[in-house]
DNA sequence: GGGATATTGTTAGGGTCCTAACATTCTATT
DNA sequence: AATAGAATGTTAGGACCCTAACAATATCCC
């Protein structure tokens, strides 16, 4: 079976509402879902996943950070937060204590594994992001900095 | 309490590695998460998730095309789609027969109900993606658009 | 001191996404 | 015809991500 052809003209990746002229919401949603792939087949030999990989970028960037912090960084929910951290502890990669003061807030940091599985990472992560922006000029790389930062803010 | 301030310096969405000079990947993930949380906020009064009203859509425009299909054009792996459209198919929104010569292949089709949910959902989703784009410029939003076709296939 | 208010973190449940392993059906080759 | 190969769809298990409701802690204000 060479591909039953179900329906007569289903459009490859760069064909008709997949390619450049299709909706901007769509475009978004199928780059992100792509590189997200890109990212987990990369990191699947550290087995790290890529929202993981954000948190321990995030508690290495600002150590003693507390959950609620994290959430606000990463533009997650409380309760998303707490099945990666709780997913990163139990694997070793970080510790949570309570903030010797104030009772209730859990302050992340790395442990020497974490650190060190990091760094491993970032290596790895780099060099795929370096790709992503290879074919672009440097106005074209400005224009799409600007616009992914205002998308992520409102509209 | 009004931000017991565990860390000393955390940047806000527009700051530090948050902003445009941030890493590609990660703007790219931040992007994402904000335009699917305001598309599930605008499509959840019809109870609509965003990967339902795109599998919609894609009935919608290709009738009769399989779930094998679906998931090529989605990025998804079958098993995905299987839970999508087991979803959309108890909601009423579509049906799914099977193939009267190739026994196995599952023909998907909307019905009224979905044809209604799709119509009204386009209209909403389509409103908030002009925003997306208001303030680039039209070579701006070409580099951006060749950038996210790019960037969906290969790097 | 004693609330109203706000923040933090937790729990429960549903939808999305993956990999891995599998059964079924069809095509191609021998 | 018989077998190998390829495509379809299914199941099981895990990680992510959300909303909603809740418990615990800290601040503000009277």
């Amino acid at each position: 079976m060479r591909k039953p052809a179900t329906s007569p003209s289903i459009p490859g990746l760069g064909e008709g509402q997949r390619g450049e002229a299709g909706h901007l919401g769509y475009l978004l949603r199928q780059a992100s879902l792509a590189w997200r792939a890109r990212m987990e087949h990369a990191l699947a030999e550290f087995a790290v996943t890529p929202p993981q990989f954000a948190a321990l970028t995030m508690i290495g960037a600002y150590p003693g950070l507390s959950s609620a912090d994290l959430a606000r960084l990463s533009l997650l929910t409380p309760a998303t937060v707490a099945g990666i951290v709780a997913n990163l502890k139990r694997a070793g990669a970080l510790t949570a204590r309570r903030h010797p003061v104030h009772g209730r807030i859990l302050q992340l940091a790395l442990t020497a594994k974490g650190n060190a599985q990091l760094a491993r990472c970032k290596r790895r992560v780099y060099s795929l992001e370096a790709r992503l922006a290879e074919d672009l000029s440097p106005a074209e790389e400005k224009a799409v900095r600007r616009w992914l930062a205002l998308a992520a803010r409102a509209g």
